[in-house]
DNA sequence: GTACGAGTTAAAGTGCACTTCAAGTCAAGC
DNA sequence: GCTTGACTTGAAGTGCACTTTAACTCGTAC
């Protein structure tokens, strides 16, 4: 059976080695079996480095990312403080693509909008509205990712 | 005509006097008139306050934000420069999405699945499959807002 | 046997987006 | 006249996600 050194690791998942290791570190990433003192790896580590990277591409903290991690594994003693996070992760995540997707329409109309100023452009008005009635509607402070 | 301390922009906008005193030593909001020394901000302020919000919500750095602001004025001499600032951007923001949405599902499957492993989770696979797709495609390092 | 490359550690450093602090000015209310 | 509150400044501090550094150990190649 194939085991991996972090280097290996690292080169194939495209994260640094340091990155590995503060990952470990911080329990997002089991303590590996040690060969002669260096840390080696089974092809299961991929699976779970895929899924860090995802959450923190999403805006996930590490903290977070330890939480839904641990959400995840057979041993779930506080369901409900998981699934209360998941809620909360879930409307922050859909906030985020709200932004994303309104940036996206600014940057697509800004390459054939010739606006004299920002408070003519029309996306930017539209975006404006939307960001406004989301506004009213309930809000947060959190940053993005 | 109202004119508007920093004070109540900040109220008003939701984000704190600080960061618009921050913003305004980045270039992302122009100095304001004053008043006996005290910052006076118009109406206008906000339009651009918002384009602020959204561009970091989106995961836009302070440069980037300047410079997407600076390829909105009446001014725009580096036009090339910005249109390429504006691709590569929107092409991010679309990966931000791409990421966020798989998060998204992962988070919402998570609520009705309980696979004993990472490796046996459908919706974790669905996501790591995609994640791969894209990867073999050309990526990037970017990490997210 | 020694140079090389890859690994090890704890601790310090980095970049970003702000916030907080210390020390001050100013106008209004008591 | 003195306090209160909102503002001013530059400088230092904060939290996060890593990276870099320094000093070290191994196994392999020459």
């Amino acid at each position: 059976m194939r085991t991996l050194s972090i280097g290996a690791v690292a080169r194939e998942s495209g994260i640094a080695a340091s990155a590995i290791r503060f990952y470990e570190k911080e329990s997002l990433l089991p303590v590996p079996a040690r060969l002669r003192g260096q840390r080696r790896y089974d092809e299961g580590v991929f699976a779970r480095i895929e899924i860090i990277k995802l959450a923190l591409e999403a805006g996930f903290t590490i903290a977070e990312t330890r939480s839904f991690l641990s959400g995840f594994s057979k041993e779930t003693p506080p369901a409900a403080r998981w699934r209360a996070l998941a809620a909360r992760k879930l409307e922050e995540v859909s906030e985020l693509m709200q932004h994303a997707q309104q940036m996206k329409a600014l940057l697509e109309n800004s390459f054939h909008c010739n606006c004299p100023s920002l408070a003519d452009c029309e996306s930017f008005l539209r975006a404006r509205r939307a960001g406004a009635a989301r506004r009213s509607a309930g809000s947060s402070k959190s940053r993005g990712p």
